[in-house]
DNA sequence: CAATAATATACCCTTGACAGTATATACTAA
DNA sequence: TTAGTATATACTGTCAAGGGTATATTATTG
């Protein structure tokens, strides 16, 4: 993949916040909805996008489909997300809070009665 | 700037190459004419929209326009070129054969009779 | 001032990205 | 099979990016 088509995708904030999950590990797209309150056919979109130009990956798990990072990882991709983890601005901070919730989320569907199947709940621990 | 503006500036080949160019130094408007073989117009308008972000700054020498990159360098592009200048895509080639063709025109320049002004050879080779 | 060189801008046109609505698909469960 | 849930796609409209042509601007030179 061309570094020009990965700048498109991290050129648009929603992507980038996706990506910066889905670099933690695997989501499926309603943990993704709920995390960056988007609406369906938005969040949809936007995977599919980057799942065509090979950025991402998926695989069902009954009816949820589990989004993550294409292995290897983009170097490039890798060394940007990097970056902006430990960076000072407003969207870097966004990102950490991103990664906040997701955490947040995780331990919910793992404590608490769960509307997701403990199957994605492994899923996104595995290192995929 | 935000990062998801320099990533949109990133996110064209043309656009890639002139940060790749001003890394290294200040141009001004023909040399990176001939240097990316775009005509004049197109040139002119992607200097004024990465002028507009804040990522390169303009002066003015006689008829000539010298630009350079916005001091200081934002990091993250700072980073980003850094990572494509010794990467294997062919973009990542594109961006060094440009940066030969600079050296090139650079002592051509300085050596052979003179089509541009020293004085702007001279703003190429001082930081800015 | 006239002519020329380097660069910028205005204007028009085409194309692609994105949003929203509705509908289709894939799977599960009763 | 019917209903429901999660996700994807088709369709439509809007808007911004980018290319090309022509023209304007700024400075230089004679």
């Amino acid at each position: 993949m061309e570094a020009t088509e990965l700048y498109k995708c991290l050129a648009d904030p929603y992507r980038l916040r996706i990506l910066s999950l889905l670099d933690q590990g695997p989501l499926c797209v309603c943990h993704l909805q709920d995390l960056l309150a988007v609406p369906q056919v938005k969040m949809s979109k936007q995977l599919a996008s980057m799942k065509a130009v090979g950025l991402i990956h998926a695989e069902r798990s009954g009816t949820w489909m589990i989004y993550s990072l294409k292995n290897p990882v983009h170097p490039l991709l890798q060394h940007n997300l990097e970056y902006l983890r430990t960076s000072a601005s407003p969207e870097a901070e966004r990102l950490r809070s991103d990664l906040q919730q997701r955490a947040q989320l995780l331990t919910q569907i793992e404590k608490e009665q769960n509307p997701y199947p403990a199957e994605i709940y492994a899923c996104t621990c595995e290192a995929k």
